[in-house]
Parts: structure tokens; C-alpha cells; sequence
DNA sequence: TCAACTAACACGTTTGAACGGC
DNA sequence: AGCCGTTCAAACGTGTTAGTTG
């Protein structure tokens, strides 16, 4: 237990945060990084993992992570590059992942870098399980927050600092639109492992799939109909389904150009790995819009009385890193650049509540 | 017509319970 | 009884894929 009244780091406190990783994270950010979002949630990759130093060892502090979008745009997949599509959807409200080992002491954070590997992304504004919701073909950019506070109900805002990584910037999808970030994907994460070989078997030749509309009243009529077939599935078909599973059917190749391989990364081009801290000290002061009345319903021993507003701090622009728009480079994007303001500028950077919803 | 979305699928990894040996 | 290492199955996470919607 930190001993009360401690002196804290004071506004200008060395925090500091690189990002772990830093080179897939680039590597990913020079094709064009696009996360997959599903309706039941699903994970990052390349994962957020940070390291913090600078931390009062014996203090405690909570880590928390969430996502503000880069721009104002919607984007479509269009002749293998992004494309601005219109404006971008309404916002969601904001939802943040609280790390699961908050708080927990400075020494704790620093002993090893924070993974946020069991956050997930989903896009379903319905979503229940706490999982970060995003609009799918948006850029989003994660942003990690380190507060010192004895425990999650009593977090000091006031000493808060707000990290972020240019190269972390990425596009929500449903499904992958660019071949090469699949590839890396497959090549990088454990878990495509077998997607990996060129060798493996053909799936589901002509399987049922039920697709984005189906009903349960339109299930049961397939289900229940006495033709012997199902969405053109013969018994030939299924045959040969079985065959492809049994490991004896013809192999598939890869979908990917043998010419994809590596890229040499240029490292002037590259961004930085480390970010600095958005010092609390200059920034207006932010009020909560948005803060979930469930977070404190759940505070042991709540008596149920309105709490005092508690003061944010944010940055008044955007991060301070390269735009992404044309100026920015070769890049992936595609972006008009924005009336006043610089390309790539988040224009509601200083909209956007911090933890607005927080979830863990 | 087509971009976007959905969910079952195969396959590999991770996790944790069960077990045996010391 | 407690610890440690091994085994194994279930759960989980992944990209693929084809049907469907709007």
C-alpha cells in the first residue's frame, strides 16, 4: 500500500512510454494497418504492449487504453489503396480498457512491458461484454493512459499522462482488403500458424454458409426441407467435402504474390518509437461527458450520492506526429486534406472524453 | 452490381485440470 | 502434504470463405 501523501510526480514527471514491437508495428503501418473487427470481439494484432518508466515504484497507478479516431472520414478499399468513402459515422461513445492489473504499483508497470493483449475490438454498438467498440472501415489510433490512484474508484486525474504512437494508427475492417497485411498477419501471428503453409488443405468447397441474413425461420426452412441438398450442396459435393477435410484433396495455393516478402524498412521515414507524454500542465480543462454511472454504481460502499465532476486534461491538437495525408508520403491513404487544419490532424482529438466508458 | 458484413470452418496455440513421481 | 513436471483435452484465436444484404 503506498504510504498517503506521498509526494507524487510532480506536473512535469519523467513518465515515459515506448512502444514494444516497434518494428512490426511499423512494418504493419507502411502497408496500411487494418485491425479486424468482428461482432463477438476480436484481438489486436500487432498487440499493444508499452513499456512505462519513470514511475514512482511505491505508488499506485492505474493503465488504461482507448481509441480516438484519426479523422472525420469513412474509407473504402478501392484499386489497392484507401479511399475516402464520405464522412464518417456518428461517434460512438467511447468505451476504455482498463488494464486487468490495476492499480497496481510503479514498480509492477516497469517491471515488465504492459500488454493490452486481451483487449478486443467489435463492432457491435450493442455490445455487452465490455469490449472496445469501433465503426468498421474508420482509422483509429490507440491511446494508453497511466493515472496514479490507489485503486480504481479513486484515481488522482490530475496526475495523468496520455501516450500515443503514430505508427499504431490503423483501419477497422470486417474482413482484410489488403492481401499484404494478411500475409503479415499470417507470417507474424502465432495463432494463423495455419494459414501459414503454402500446403494446406482446401476448405469448405461448397459449404453451407449461412451469410449476414439469415434467420432462424430461414434455418429451419433449410433445415427442415426435404431436398436432399443445401445451398447447391450434392451428395457428390459432400463427398468431395469430406475428401478435401481427410487431407487427400488437391492443395491449395497460396493467394499471395511469391514476389511479397520482408520490405527493408527506410528508417527516416519510420516514426518515432517512443512517445512523449502529453504533460497534464498546459492543457484546458476537460470535464467528463459521457462517464458510465455503472462504474461508480459498483464502487464498495457507494451511498449512491452524485460525485463531483473529476477535472481531464487534454491536449489541445492532435498528437504531435507526421499527418498521414498526401504530405505524409507513398503511404497507403488516400486523404483529402483538411480545410484549416493540418492533414492527418485529428479533428476531434480534444473532443473526445477520456474515459468516457470504461470497461475491463 | 458490388462493397460490406456475417458466421461456420479447419487448424494451431494456449490454458488449466488431472495425474504420477519424488 | 506439498511441489514439480508431464499429458491431454477443451477453450480460444486465427484467417478463409461463400452467401446475403442494402
Amino acid at each position: 500500500m503506498a504510504p498517503r501523501g506521498t509526494p507524487a510526480p510532480g506536473p512535469h514527471s519523467p513518465i515515459s512510454a515506448s512502444l514494444e514491437d516497434v518494428d512490426l508495428w511499423t512494418e504493419f503501418y507502411r502497408v496500411g494497418t487494418e485491425m479486424v473487427i468482428t461482432k463477438s470481439g476480436r484481438r489486436m494484432f500487432p498487440q499493444c504492449k508499452i513499456r512505462l518508466s519513470g514511475l514512482v515504484p511505491y505508488l499506485k497507478y492505474v493503465v488504461l487504453a482507448d481509441f480516438v479516431s484519426v479523422d472525420n472520414f469513412r474509407y473504402k478499399w478501392a484499386k489497392d489503396q484507401w479511399e475516402v468513402a464520405g464522412k464518417a459515422e456518428p461517434q460512438l461513445p467511447g468505451r476504455s480498457y482498463i488494464h486487468p492489473d490495476s492499480p497496481a504499483y510503479g514498480s509492477h508497470w516497469m517491471k515488465e512491458p504492459v500488454s493490452f493483449h486481451k483487449m478486443k475490438l467489435t463492432n457491435n454498438t450493442l455490445d455487452q461484454h465490455g469490449h472496445i467498440i469501433l465503426h468498421s472501415m474508420h482509422r483509429y489510433q490507440p491511446r494508453f493512459l497511466v493515472a496514479q490512484a490507489d485503486d480504481l474508484f479513486n484515481v488522482c486525474w490530475n496526475l495523468f499522462q496520455v501516450f500515443s504512437f503514430p505508427q499504431t494508427v490503423f483501419i477497422s475492417v470486417t474482413a482484410y482488403q489488403n492481401e499484404q497485411i494478411t500475409k503479415l498477419k499470417i507470417d507474424n501471428n502465432p495463432f494463423a500458424k495455419g494459414f501459414r503453409e503454402q500446403g494446406r488443405k482446401p476448405r469448405r468447397a461448397l459449404r453451407f454458409s449461412p451469410g449476414r441474413g439469415l434467420t432462424k425461420e430461414r434455418l429451419r426452412e433449410l433445415v427442415s426441407s426435404p431436398e436432399p441438398e443445401r445451398s447447391g450442396l450434392t451428395k457428390e459435393d459432400a463427398a468431395d467435402q469430406a475428401e478435401a477435410r481427410g487431407g487427400s484433396g488437391p492443395v491449395s495455393s497460396s493467394r499471395f504474390s511469391p514476389l511479397w516478402g520482408p520490405r527493408e524498412l527506410n528508417q527516416t521515414e519510420g516514426p518515432p518509437g517512443e512517445a512523449a507524454g502529453t504533460s497534464p500542465g498546459p492543457y484546458p480543462v476537460y470535464r467528463f461527458q459521457d462517464f458510465s454511472p455503472g462504474l461508480w454504481e459498483a464502487v464498495p460502499g457507494s451511498d449512491g450520492r452524485p460525485r463531483p465532476e473529476p477535472e481531464v486534461r487534454l491536449p489541445p491538437h492532435g498528437p504531435p506526429y507526421p499527418a498521414y495525408g498526401p504530405e505524409a508520403g507513398p503511404g497507403p491513404w488516400l486523404v483529402p486534406a483538411l480545410d484549416g487544419a493540418a492533414p492527418g490532424a485529428s479533428a476531434d482529438w480534444a473532443q473526445r472524453p477520456i474515459l468516457s466508458y470504461a470497461c475491463w
